[in-house]
DNA sequence: CGACACCTTGAAGAGGTTCAAGAAATGTGG
DNA sequence: CCACATTTCTTGAACCTCTTCAAGGTGTCG
């Protein structure tokens, strides 16, 4: 748990089109470089922050795949998202000074620490960057908004099908295949995250497969027919 | 649609508690009275903002009871939140300079608007202020994980207990009853915004009236034994 | 190589949906 | 102020999707 004291500039960072420093440029850029504090390997299965810790800085994912995920006391669980390179997590904290949620690494990863009270500081110097962390914020309300939409009004087929889209649309913004992707999480995670069990999940995928729309070898999974995809999720009570 | 050209002071409004100026005081609060640029009143039934609209400001509920909804092309629908006196709207427009939801007057409501702008200028002078719309945003990102664990995990009368209880609490800190509400929505918009038919809500409310939980006329509620409500969301598979 | 975690598939069951009809409340116009 | 239209709410019955329970298969890691 040692923090690695390793410091970098987000001005030459090879994610800094999809992370914070987006939207900067010259000056400001350099201004950002004191923002990550540090950077923090992570192994996977343990946790970059958890429910009830102190909140003190967002992290900026460089490499790796988290989950972040709420539970209640009777031990009821809720995954809330996924989150690759060059996302931003730990938003959560800012209300009540204290994580809401665990964020665990599905693998070994590594991320950019930036005390909450620099970006503070520099958001008031630096109103581009001031306008961007309210975007990250925003954006993550959005994102929610459509988890919300998947939750109370799609059917099984519906969820999965918009989770394989999202998730490979996400991976391709970063260089990788748009039709071919490894899962990170178990299906269990993914039933979690989509409100179903994970035999659902996993009965889901071989339909998808039976249909011709994927294929499916366990965690590694090949989209043959993103159209098909696009059709599931765009068609609800007409079917 | 002619905006109410009346210009107030936060510094004096009832509901600064509640709203934006919390925990502000002295010099920072006078500053914060440039930041309501008018008043507007929205009828009942009628959107405050549309999904498409130009993102300008952030919306204060003065009087008035809203939801926010998003949508699909196909013609699904998922109302996201329901939003009372001293909450905050808007935020969603942030990150793509325009609005991606609409909120809807459930009655007739008043609402102060903050030119996002200004709120960016003001936080720069204001670093409370500027803390303040952060845990406002994080709040917003929070709640919205207890939705996600509410229609990802939970059942019909969890989902409903959950609901009531929640609407309740933020009343009570408004100053009404803890035990008596007047529902603003449909059964229907309740049941969208748990994932339910509207049919599924009714039957529950008759199920908790049966049970001597509450008593329910339309949308007359009287919550006669807060403490099974609570049992009812927090006793998951065991049952 | 063996233990463990993860995934798949089947069969039965439950919770919620759908379809339908009627009742109650609300709003409108004469 | 009343009659009528419309919206909203309730309840029943059949159906369907997803869950639950169970067993076996596959992959992975020490």
């Amino acid at each position: 748990m040692t923090p690695q004291a390793i410091k970098v500039a987000c001005s030459n960072c090879n994610l800094r089109e999809l992370c914070m420093p987006m939207g900067l440029s010259g000056d400001d850029l350099g201004k950002l470089d004191d923002l990550v504090a540090l950077r923090r390997k992570i192994k996977r299965g343990t946790p970059l922050f958890s429910n009830g810790d102190k909140f003190t800085a967002f992290y900026a994912i460089r490499t790796g795949f988290f989950k972040t995920c709420v539970a209640t006391e009777d031990g009821r669980d809720q995954v809330t998202g996924f989150q690759m390179a060059g996302e931003i997590m730990g938003l959560d904290g800012i209300v009540g000074d204290r994580h809401t949620c665990d964020a665990i690494a599905l693998e070994d990863a590594e991320v950019c620490v930036m005390p909450y009270e620099r970006i503070e500081d520099l958001s008031r110097e630096v109103p581009a960057l001031q306008t961007h962390v309210h975007k990250i914020m925003s954006r993550e309300i959005v994102r929610e908004h459509g988890v919300m939409l998947l939750l109370g009004s799609m059917r099984a087929e519906e969820r999965l099908a918009a989770f394989l889209l999202n998730l490979v649309q996400r991976l391709h913004a970063r260089g990788f295949s748009s039709s071919e992707l490894v899962l990170r999480m178990t299906r269990e995670e993914i039933g979690s995250y989509l409100g179903l069990k994970l035999e659902t999940v996993s009965r889901t995928f071989s339909k998808f497969a039976d249909d011709g729309i994927v294929e499916v070898k366990q965690r590694h999974v090949r989209i043959l027919d993103t159209e098909a995809l696009r059709a599931i999720v765009n068609a609800p009570a007409c079917n």
